[in-house]
DNA sequence: GAGTGGCAGTCTCAAAAAGAGACCAGCACT
DNA sequence: AGTGCTGGTCTCTTTTTGAGACTGCCACTC
């Protein structure tokens, strides 16, 4: 309220952005971001931006991710244009994820994102610690 | 691959911090990530970057989100530190909730990821409805 | 003084999403 | 012939989300 105000160019029309003026349906700043909003789909960009990997890479990289899951989230990132897969026909056929420019362009921006977490996690967490510790 | 390469320092260091060196549970931009990523949690964020909002308000601002998660959502947000629940004792008590300034840290960062939505839904639309076709 | 409506929620139950793990086919190496 | 690797799919269980009824308090109206 005081300290660092943050310079946003009409918060206000950003929020009309993502409402749609009543139709939920038809906004698309929220289809974005639920497109990263995923459980894994941050984690799986944050990889592939890192380097092409294939699908076996992927799932011992990230042991708890079920392989379910791993082929859903890589399926919605494909389709969303993020990521794209390529099938080579090696004797066990081998796949490759990696990301699209779309995906290398939306990363540049999630990446932001990523900075603020490695920066104040320790914040977040300690927010956490004494909200627990009020409530007991 | 070719066109615009983004300059990422250290997109491995990026990976290692969020795989946590093997150990998820105290990887700590994953638990940041997380907290944006719930269904809600963008959309209140953005509408309290605009400006302080009361329970029925932000009810009546984002009509399709059920009491229930927005009681939730809220709570969760108040729980990491990004907003702040101030009750005045009116006669029917009303509750304000604004964002903190950790609150509106974040939501400097996480801005960036809004502005490129704003610029690139098309093409993710046009990527989604281009593979559904290719599916067909 | 009974009804209506706004306030900020809680409670319950159904539906959707996520997670665990078994199973599949094909090939290579031993 | 058995083992392990490839990239998955299928089924089942648990967790998360969503819809909506219900609460208690007060003010205003009729």
């Amino acid at each position: 309220m005081d300290g660092k105000v943050i310079n946003l160019k009409s918060k206000l029309e950003v929020y009309k952005a993502i409402s749609g003026g009543g139709n939920i349906a038809n906004c698309p700043v929220r289809e974005v971001i639920q497109g990263v909003s995923g459980k894994w789909r941050s984690l799986l960009m944050m990889a592939l931006a890192e380097k092409p990997y294939r699908f076996g890479e992927l799932r011992r990289l990230v042991p708890d991710i079920s392989q379910r899951m791993l082929t859903q989230t890589l399926y919605d990132l494909q389709r969303d244009g993020y990521v794209h897969r390529e099938v080579f026909p090696t004797k066990p056929p081998s796949v490759e994820y990696s990301l699209t420019d779309l995906g290398r362009s939306m990363f540049g921006a999630f990446h932001q994102l990523i900075l603020w977490a490695e920066l104040n996690h320790d914040a977040v967490r300690a927010a956490r610690a004494d909200f627990d510790a009020s409530q007991a």
